[in-house]
DNA sequence: CCATGTGAAGGTATTCACAGCC
DNA sequence: GGCTGTGAATACCTTCACATGG
């Protein structure tokens, strides 16, 4: 394996094998091979092969890839391997949503603190997580958390990630629908739900017209 | 204009520069620049006017874009110009937020049906929508919604996505962390909210060490 | 013989730089 | 003069095809 830059893509599969390899058929089996893996979570073997190897050579040639091993050396990768402290700021519905889903575990992901404005949530609990005022944030230095989900209304948002940068937090993934100004140090990820449903409609097919629009969504079309 | 082919990511900006026109604060302007518009929505200015060159003309050289005929031109090439109906299916937590959620209008998106198993959520009503039982899905033909939102348990994706693909849904956005199997006339979108925090650790520097995939990182940094 | 690992080719998207037009 | 629209250059990512090695 020479250096190679990785790509970003790279990254934002390594989580889908993670998560395939979790829960894959295979388990009982001790190694899977990249066709397999490839088969179940929907991604091609030699974009697989190639996504690994920028990071050493996991598997055998002629048997696979060991699943313990491998999901060992995601995990590094993805700097998993350590349980990772989460901060929530803002219990509304979205906020409460994540407090209460059990996906995050299966990556060691924790959501061990969670913040509001609202007097009326502060002290109360939410799926075991006590809600604090907003002023804690500034004390998270003290915690081990290293990240935090934004999910206030998108007011908010900015004064938010300011302070959540202050308090020392390395990454953020942000539901307020709007630009946030962040540092480089810091990794932001924004995930804007009606957005992504807002796109959706441009992949139906106009009934009728075939104008030039149409013809590139044809065109696109044919290739997938 | 001549003819291109419409790149997937240009599709997923378009939403953003409607957002960004919707509530910046050249309000009351009649023109935005894409140069201010760039700097409001966090995207060049070049990428902007490259991304809506694949459509057309829109801007008058010398003076900008015209903000309402700008935010009627992308509705209409989303295929948002007409209020677009969504069914849920799985009112859950996460299910609960989002039709709790305003954030759909500003795009003519309307969560108008709600589904779920559990006999007890049925027949309640969450934000002004009646949950209904499963069973109705099928009958969705004739209710005028294209869309849908799933929000069920990974066990539960795939039957569910096959039966909204049968009831000749369009256009389908899924929570649940898992490959879905679709034809390729239906759009997918699948949304993996625990993948997402869980790509976050990767560019949280690694103290001390500095090897070769932390090197990659640097590379990356500086080039941001 | 089988499945990995990887240069090289091909395709897609971003960035540049400036011509074109109000 | 100022801002849009766009071919050309560049960077990036995917796909291929096969050498490599258990």
């Amino acid at each position: 394996m020479r250096f190679h830059k990785i790509p970003e893509e790279t990254v934002r599969r390594l989580p889908i094998y993670l998560r395939g390899l979790a829960v894959s058929p295979e388990q009982g089996q001790t190694h899977i091979s990249s066709e397999s893996l490839a088969a179940f979570v929907g991604v091609n073997s030699w974009q697989i092969r190639k996504d690994f190897s920028y990071f050493g050579e996991f598997g055998t040639r002629g048997v696979g890839y060991n699943i313990e091993r491998l999901a060992r050396e995601i995990k590094r990768i993805l700097r998993l391997d350590v349980i990772r402290k989460a901060a929530l700021v803002g219990v509304g519905d979205l906020g409460s949503a994540l407090l209460a889903y059990p996906g995050f575990g299966a990556y060691g992901l924790d959501i061990s603190a969670a913040f509001d404005v609202d007097p009326a949530k502060i002290g109360t609990r939410v799926n075991g997580v006590q809600i604090e005022g907003i002023e804690g944030l500034d004390r998270l230095k003290d915690r081990d958390i290293s990240l935090a989900i934004v999910a206030v209304p998108r007011a908010a948002a900015q004064a938010t990630v300011d302070r959540l940068v202050a308090a020392g937090i390395k990454g953020i993934l942000n539901f307020a629908p709007c630009k946030v100004d962040i540092p480089k140090r810091v990794k932001l990820i924004t995930l804007d739900i009606a957005m992504e449903l807002a796109r959706l409609p441009y992949y139906i097919p106009r009934a009728g017209r075939m104008d030039e629009e149409q013809r590139a969504d044809s065109a696109r079309q044919l290739q997938l």
